[in-house]
DNA sequence: GTCTATATTTTGATAGAC
DNA sequence: GTCTATCAAAATATAGAC
């Protein structure tokens, strides 16, 4: 009984793990159960079995991304200082995504799907993601260490180039000999450049357009 | 004769556009044919004759996004001083994508594909974008402004925000009951944002600030 | 829980009249 | 250049045996 037990479970997990791979590299529409069922070692008829239909297969999977990451932002920030908590939001959102390869595409094609999947648990997912930045900026603000910028502004600067970058590491790989002089930049420089950017734009003064002269400056001055 | 080949250029123009808002909304396998030709005004058969294929079709859509945006950026970027010119860049951009609702969803999607569709032509045009931001960043490095960052990660940073806002447009109209307290950013701030992170990581300095103890959380795997 | 058919629809693509 | 009619190949979903 146990055993049939695990085994089952087992089944359902495969076929998890061989829908994100199908969906992330297909989208919903071209993502088909057929393959998704190879996949997994196992056949069609166990997806209606477990989920009941293709597209609640799909939303389950877009649950386990949003949900994956909702929860490793709200366990895993936890530093005293306002910019460390954005360092931390940044890495944290990093190490998911990399450690999960499927959902950098999964969430780009989902943004650009319109929504159409998006039910009640999923979008509660995304409110607490964006929620916990708020809250990063909100008492970096109230300590003096951040101008108050709009959250989604700052999550847009944070998962777009990370998303972009992850999902798209397919398409630089068959592109690499023909985009020649461009040579992979690494994760690490990617994380690096999306933290400046984003402490950049929540330093105070930085929305004040300067020349650009001063701007280098400012930033060893202020503080 | 003239006025019949200005109609079948406008019928073309038609299948064009009306294959560009389907392909955007419903990814290359989601979007169907009868459903484009409707949406010209025509019959599905007008495709075949126009294009030959769906795929053909897709590419010709995808060139003309590509193509679109480095034309503009190789002609519309031509201010003397560096900073001034990723100013430009951020904003030229910026312009073509919100003229043309449905290259960011289309730019989104053909990363998470893979490239699978990525044409030597099209992947010229992207070629050409890269170069404009690194002969942008190398100027500027040569006269003391830039810190000299892998162009890509720069292009992420400016793309992936700009895109991801474009195309979840629709998304975040459809949630915007449900996500209440985050109200809806103005393009403006956006860019704003865009530019004030992509100076912050092109800014000397920008890669050894902040304390050491910041980096705690620095392994993680790549991939 | 898992598999093998099979039913049913949809869809990309073409032939051929006008 | 444009349309109608139609084919042939998928692809989602289900029935039913084990």
């Amino acid at each position: 009984m146990v055993s049939r037990k695990r085994d089952a479970a087992r089944s359902r997990d495969r076929l998890l793990a061989a829908a994100a791979a199908e969906f992330a590299a297909r989208g919903f529409a071209g993502a088909k159960v057929d393959r998704i069922a190879a996949r997994a070692r196992l056949n069609k008829a166990m997806i209606y079995y477990h989920f009941g239909s293709k597209a609640a297969l799909y939303r389950e999977v877009l649950l386990d991304v949003f949900r994956t990451v909702a929860e490793a932002v709200t366990t895993d920030v936890s530093a005293p200082d306002a910019a460390e908590q954005v360092r931390q939001f940044v890495r944290v959102i990093a190490r998911v995504v990399t450690s999960r390869p499927h959902f950098g595409a999964i969430w780009l094609r989902e943004m650009a799907e319109g929504g159409t999947h998006l039910e009640a648990s999923i979008v509660e997912a995304l409110q607490r993601i964006l929620g916990v930045l708020a809250h990063i900026i909100d008492a970096g603000a109230a300590a003096g260490a951040f101008r108050r910028v709009h959250p989604l502004v700052v999550q847009l600067g944070i998962v777009g180039p990370l998303m972009i970058f992850v999902a798209s590491t397919q398409a630089r790989g068959r592109l690499a000999t023909r985009l020649g002089p461009v040579a992979e930049p690494p994760l690490e420089a990617v994380l690096d450049s999306i933290e400046a950017a984003t402490l950049g734009t929540l330093a105070i003064g930085a929305d004040a357009p300067l020349p650009p002269a001063a701007r280098s400056d400012r930033r060893r001055q202020q503080s």
